[in-house]
DNA sequence: TAGTTTTAAGTTTTT
DNA sequence: CTTAAAACTA
């Protein structure tokens, strides 16, 4: 059977036989590197992968489906490989698909996708209605809010925090265990409330669709029987991401049967702070007993000097299942470190490099160079500065469309079509654009909709019976939202079609939707049948356009409803930007069949995947400006990693196991590199608006100094220090001496001292602790208050003054 | 109640 | 500095 395998020419060297072996192997097992072969041909007992950065970890999972396939006679469908993000996903289905289209028949998924996949299928075992609507965070907090009405929302958001890293723990209300995330009494009402509420609702949330899948699992062994009868292989990626009770899951659907395989790399684990566990791959061989480790560890991407650096600043770390990444390519350019005196001169030696480099090599340039930063807000500096010279660029990550007002607006409209329980939905858009419908009459419509109040939760239906006692400004508002709602629900099509875009394998034997998907969600009578053109639903000009499919529905409903005329009429200036956002969702949803599934499928898809498609954007000729944490699993010839200080990378509250998070976060921007590391230290930087002065990061130190070619302004004490000789993992050391330095050339805080803050005026300190984190200075304002403060931290913003002031 | 002004607060990272 | 939330006024 002849076949295609695309790769590129310089690969070919690894098209070797196995040795002693009578039969040459097939061309896709050859040119893997024996590590590489024993991971894919590996079978019979659990496996973990330790995958170094640039080791061909993809490959070797994407081989070793088209292999189980090929040559064990593998039913693709009982494949299951869970990536963490979309991206990942779909690059894997489509390198599998290269070797063997059969492939393409294996369920490869996020695990909020798989989650949301078990959920709508299994869901009803847990009482839950296969119409639900994920919740993103944001919905979290509203939907909290609610129920503590008298915090902030700081308060709220923090709260909501809680509850998600609950969930990853794999933690209910009533877990003794909860304690470890918020001991407060009051937390673990408010968890147990929040859940009760999300259950009328009938919706959930993105912890959930971990969660309730092994929930079920747990409770309910002939689903699990099902499961494990369905998936003989489970492959996941990036194993050191995963939390809890993705573990969980994973252990519930393998059985004695299942073949389990993890690939992840414990030094690029870099969402801790979000539950990730890093004990979950330090732990694997104890959790799967009997497990096999193959080490991949031979590095194709980068040259030796650049890992050198990055290698140098990870061993730093303590808690590492160890391994050696050797790089398999010679030579190399000495890492670059460059100081800068401020975050101006950053941006302007970035854009000259780039600009020097790209612009006389030509075409495909561009492409070439990623800056990377810590944090979003640092991009804005890089796009001003690229614009001005006419740089090419795209910025990866930042695109929040689907955060933006009006999209939200629209997104809420069609959530609530799908689920009229959804009181989130409904207090957003109901009184939007002012109706009249106010916060009294809102309250009184959920207050009035109980699960059994005969109208089994829905807002729709109770706000129609409520209407007659309601004042008439509120139900005239009332009824013209619900005419809004009754013409989106008009434009989808009737009957059921089960047939979805989204890729769903046909046919599912496994589990599916009791009771059919066409169950009525809304009442249609009444409201809904009214003629329009009444005036009460001005049309937005020609600015909305439906297409085909479900956009039909979407530009109806936001025409209808308001909405797209309350935008534009807002804000003159930012309302056709507005219009152009909700024509641009509409376009997206005209890929989606104009039915109650094809509506589900489409908010599906928006809550798990906010990527926006970016089809060309690998075709163009672009500078990538990308966050540390986004540039996993992936690659550039040329890196510059900026605003490597104190304070922002790592950031200056980080120690211990955070801080070791901070390194792998190095490991991995440094890793991304193929030919040039740049790493770019400022003296100086605007923050929060203030010029503070920085101090180059303790990774720079940490790389070592002869790994690396400095140019630029050294800053006093970096060269005079070299790193501990012996290298142990005392990690901090450097910190703490300069932190030193710094207070004792400020003076110390003496009791009495007078200051002058530039937020509260003039003040004397009262009193002086040693905190933690450093000296405490408690300060009486003239103006009554009294505060403390970090005296490092906020130098800066108060001085001394002399008695004379 | 709606829209405005004032104040404060915060800048990780994401499914 | 930018943005979001609280407070205020018409």
């Amino acid at each position: 059977m002849a076949f295609v395998y695309n790769m590129e020419s310089n690969r070919s060297k690894y098209q070797v036989r196995a040795a002693g072996s009578a039969s040459p192997l097939p061309d896709y097992l050859a040119v893997l590197n024996p590590e590489q072969r024993e991971a894919v041909l590996h079978t019979g007992k659990p496996l973990l992968i330790l995958a170094g950065a640039g080791s061909g970890k993809t490959r070797v999972i994407t081989t070793k489906i088209a292999w189980l396939i090929r040559e064990r006679g593998m039913d693709p469908r009982s494949i299951l490989a869970v990536t963490f993000t979309n991206k990942a996903a779909r690059e894997m289905a489509d390198r599998a698909r290269l070797i063997d289209p059969r492939a393409g028949d294996a369920m490869l998924r996020t695990f909020h996708s798989f989650g949301a996949w078990f959920l709508r299928r299994n869901g009803s075992l847990a009482g839950l209605a296969p119409n639900f609507v994920i919740y993103d965070d944001d919905d979290t907090v509203s939907l909290l809010s609610t129920l503590m009405e008298d915090l902030s929302r700081a308060e709220v958001k923090l709260a909501a925090q809680y509850i998600s890293r609950a969930k990853d723990y794999f933690l209910s209300p009533e877990d003794p265990e909860l304690d470890r995330i918020n001991y407060h009494r009051e937390f673990r009402d408010l968890y147990a409330r929040y859940e009760e509420r999300l259950r009328q609702i009938g919706n959930v949330d993105f912890g959930d669709l971990i969660k309730k899948p092994v929930e079920i699992l747990r409770t309910m062994p002939e689903v699990a029987r099902r499961f494990r009868e369905r998936f003989r292989v489970i492959l996941v990626d990036e194993y050191q991401d995963s939390n809890v009770a993705q573990f969980a899951l994973l252990k519930e659907l393998s059985g004695p049967e299942t073949y389990v395989c993890v690939v992840g790399d414990d030094d690029q684990s870099i969402y801790r702070f979000r539950g990730a566990e890093v004990r979950n791959i330090l732990e694997f061989p104890d959790r799967f007993p009997g497990a096999d480790i193959v080490r991949l560890e031979r590095n194709y991407r980068s040259t030796s000097p650049i890992l050198a650096v990055a290698s140098s600043v990870v061993d730093y770390n303590r808690g590492r299942l160890g391994k050696t990444l050797r790089a398999e390519r010679g030579g190399g350019k000495t890492p670059t470190l460059v100081f800068l005196p401020d975050q101006d001169a950053e941006t302007d030696f970035c854009a000259a490099l780039i600009e020097k480099s790209a612009g006389a090599s030509g075409k495909g340039a561009y492409a070439g160079w990623a800056i990377l930063y810590r944090t979003n807000a640092q991009s804005l500096g890089f796009e001003t500065e690229l614009l001005r010279r006419r740089i090419p660029y795209r910025v990866v990550g930042s695109l929040k469309f689907y955060e933006r007002e009006e999209v939200k607006d629209a997104l809420a409209l069609l959530s609530f079509l799908v689920n009229p329980r959804d009181e989130v939905a409904f207090r957003r858009v109901v009184n939007k654009p002012a109706r009249g419908v106010g916060a009294a009459t809102v309250d009184r419509i959920v207050g009035f909709t109980s699960p059994d109040s005969g109208a089994g939760g829905d807002l729709a239906v109770t706000a129609r019976r409520m209407l007659p006692d309601l004042p008439a400004k509120a139900r005239a508002g009332l009824i013209a939202f619900l005419e809004a709602i009754g013409s989106g629900l008009a434009a989808l099509v009737p009957e059921p079609v089960s047939d979805s875009p989204a890729g769903d394998l046909p046919g599912e034997e496994l589990g599916d939707v009791p009771g059919g998907k066409g169950e009525p969600v809304l009442e249609q009578a009444g409201a809904g049948r009214k003629p329009r053109g009444k005036g009460d639903a001005p049309k937005v000009r020609e600015e909305l356009r439906a297409g085909e499919g479900l956009s039909v529905c979407v530009v109806r409903l936001v025409e209808d409803s308001g909405i797209a005329g309350y935008h534009l009429s807002h804000d003159e200036i930012a309302g056709n930007q507005r219009i152009a956002n909700l024509q641009e969702l509409a376009n997206a949803a005209s890929l989606y069949p104009a039915t109650r599934a094809g509506l589900l499928d489409f908010l599906e898809h928006i809550e798990l995947d906010r990527s926006i498609a970016e089809d060309a954007g690998d075709a163009e000729d672009t500078v990538t400006l990308i966050t540390l944490h986004n540039t996993k699993g992936l690659e550039f010839r040329r890196v510059i990693m900026t605003g490597i200080e104190q304070g922002v990378f790592p950031r200056d509250d980080k120690k211990d196991d955070d801080l070791e998070e901070e390194r792998r976060l190095f490991y991995v921007g440094a890793t991304r590199a193929m030919d040039e590391l740049y790493l770019c230290s400022c003296a100086r930087r605007r923050i929060f608006g203030r010029t503070m002065a920085m101090e180059p990061s303790i990774f720079l130190r940490e790389a070592g100094k002869s790994s690396l070619r400095i140019i630029g302004d050294v800053p006093y004490g970096f060269t005079r220090q070299d790193r501990h000789s012996g290298g142990s993992g005392k990690s901090g050391a450097g910190t703490a001496d300069s932190r030193q330095r710094r207070r004792s050339s400020d003076g110390r805080w003496q009791t009495g001292d007078r200051l002058f803050h530039d937020d509260h005026g003039y003040g004397w300190v009262t009193e002086i602790q040693e905190g933690e984190e450093g000296p405490l200075v408690q300060v009486c304002f003239e103006t009554g208050r009294e505060l403390r403060f970090l005296s490092r931290h906020q130098s800066s913003r108060f001085m001394k003054v002399g008695d004379d002031v």
